[in-house]
RNA sequence: GGAGGGGUACCAAAGCGGUCAAAUGGGGCGGGCUGUAAACCCGUUGACUUCGGUCUUCGAAGGUUCGAAUCCUUCCCCCUCCA
């Protein structure tokens, strides 16, 4: 009983709600059982949104439980109206196959895939919902629904409130995720369904489907929203998300994503992002926060991109920060020699270095004094920049502000 | 179907014939302080520029005018109230 699933759950801030918390905890103590959540395929790959579901998975694998990732290849093609306002954009078939075979390989990295008992099943709804008779499903699954209820949820209310539309193939959407726990019940015996709290009506929806059709008891559970001490939503910067994948982004802007926590966020976030021991976690709370901060990052970055690739980042941050010279894993672009022998305008060389996108912004931010080559700040933005620039290496470090750097070379 | 209100930059929201590339707030970016934090302060926030200017933008398309985000016409979309 001291260490369960649920217990860690909790304690690492995973836990929302839940239908049954008691005989959840029983069951969980006593057998080995299947859990699912399922994963949005609208976009290419995932971002650190979904990092949490990854990390309930990877603790499900932990207590030996074996989880089941579903990629909606059904469900994306409706659009779940759970926390959205407007209609979501409808994919085409193909790209929602690609979708499914990218966000793949991101749980093939997380979860531990050898172990037979608890290596994760991978399912796509679409197997099933995509043959579905329509007057078989209505007598058999849609009696189970009344209308009242449906009327009831958040994610149908807020639209109708609104008056804005809800299409009936959005309305179905909640039956349709009810049926996949119900179908993944009846085939794989997944006796729980985890997801965000958006989640929680649809999940319910599905528990209660399986209790009136098949008279069994299933469990719901799901993880909170996180929101930053700076009140906004995780995972999202300006400069786009934070995606969970090398070629979106790299392992060194990973690294610099946790590296930039908000202090008030550190502990909370080494809890849930991160495999250290909870009482490693309390032993060394009371370190420096840029220590702890550069310990979330190194753990979070290893487990998705490998300890090596952490080190690195580190390295190469520990070099741009604090000696102020060059990490070999900043980005890097080529220019060419006879260009460099001309002598390159300052404001160009900034635009084709993707530091910054128009010529009007440079000359502003060198005018903020905010465009600095080998340290030292730009003044004039007629500067032409020419081979003397260069160090002895045939190269430059060339920053705007003092996060983004980028290494020119000579070729 | 009837009556009214509205669509302005990343978002919210002023402007309602010239001084409007468009007030103000939020957000973003840069600078200062610091710890690659928060808070705070300052600057900046359409593009191009030989720094004189030039070009494109206020739901869409036309029109009036020397001149339109502002006036007129048609169209599209949204909201509120009534049926």
């Amino acid at each position: 009983m001291e260490n369960s699933f649920l217990k860690e759950f909790k304690e690492r801030e995973y836990f929302n709600q839940c239908t049954n918390s008691d005989e959840l905890e029983q069951l969980m103590n006593k057998k080995k059982i299947r859990v699912y959540i399922g994963f949005d395929c609208t976009s290419q790959s995932l971002h650190v949104g979904s990092l949490l579901q990854i990390m309930c998975l990877r603790m499900l694998q932990k207590y030996g439980h074996q989880p089941i990732v579903l990629l909606g290849g059904g469900t994306t093609r409706i659009g779940d109206p759970s926390g959205k306002e407007e209609t979501r954009n409808i994919l085409s078939e193909k790209e929602i196959e690609k979708n499914i075979k990218n966000i793949q390989k991101i749980f093939r990295v997380f979860l531990d895939t050898k172990n037979k008992k608890t290596k994760p099943i991978f399912v796509n709804n679409y197997k099933w919902l995509g043959k579905l008779n329509y007057i078989k499903f209505l007598r058999e699954i849609g009696k189970h629904f009344t209308i009242n209820k449906m009327l009831s949820f958040d994610s149908v209310k807020l639209r109708l409130d609104r008056e804005q539309s809800l299409s009936y193939m959005e309305f179905n959407y909640m039956i349709l995720q009810a049926y996949d726990f119900l179908e993944l019940n009846k085939t794989k015996n997944c006796l729980m369904q985890i997801g965000g709290s958006d989640q929680w009506g649809n999940i319910v929806n599905g528990v209660e489907l399986i209790k009136r059709h098949s008279s069994k008891q299933v469990f719901g559970l799901t993880t909170p929203l996180i929101t930053l001490a700076s009140g906004t939503k995780m995972g999202k910067t300006e400069k786009g998300a934070v995606w969970l994948e090398k070629k979106l982004l790299s392992p060194y802007d990973y690294w610099q994503f946790w590296r930039n926590t908000d202090d008030r966020d550190v502990l909370k976030f080494l809890k849930m992002f991160t495999d250290l021991d909870l009482k490693k976690i309390d032993e060394i709370k009371n370190q420096n926060i840029n220590n702890l901060k550069i310990i979330l990052a190194n753990e979070s970055t290893s487990m998705l991109h490998g300890k090596a690739a952490a080190k690195n980042a580190e390295q190469t941050a520990k070099n741009t920060f604090e000696k102020r010279s060059i990490g070999d894993d900043l980005p890097s672009i080529n220019i060419n020699k006879d260009e460099i022998t001309k002598g390159v305008n300052i404001v160009d060389l900034v635009v084709s270095s993707n530091l910054l996108t128009s010529k009007s912004e440079v000359r502003r931010t060198i005018k903020n004094k905010g465009i600095k080559i080998n340290n030292e700040t730009i003044e004039d933005d007629k500067k032409i920049i020419s081979i003397n620039s260069f160090n002895s290496n045939n190269f430059i470090k060339l920053s705007h502000g003092k996060k983004n750097h980028v290494i020119i070379k000579i070729v």
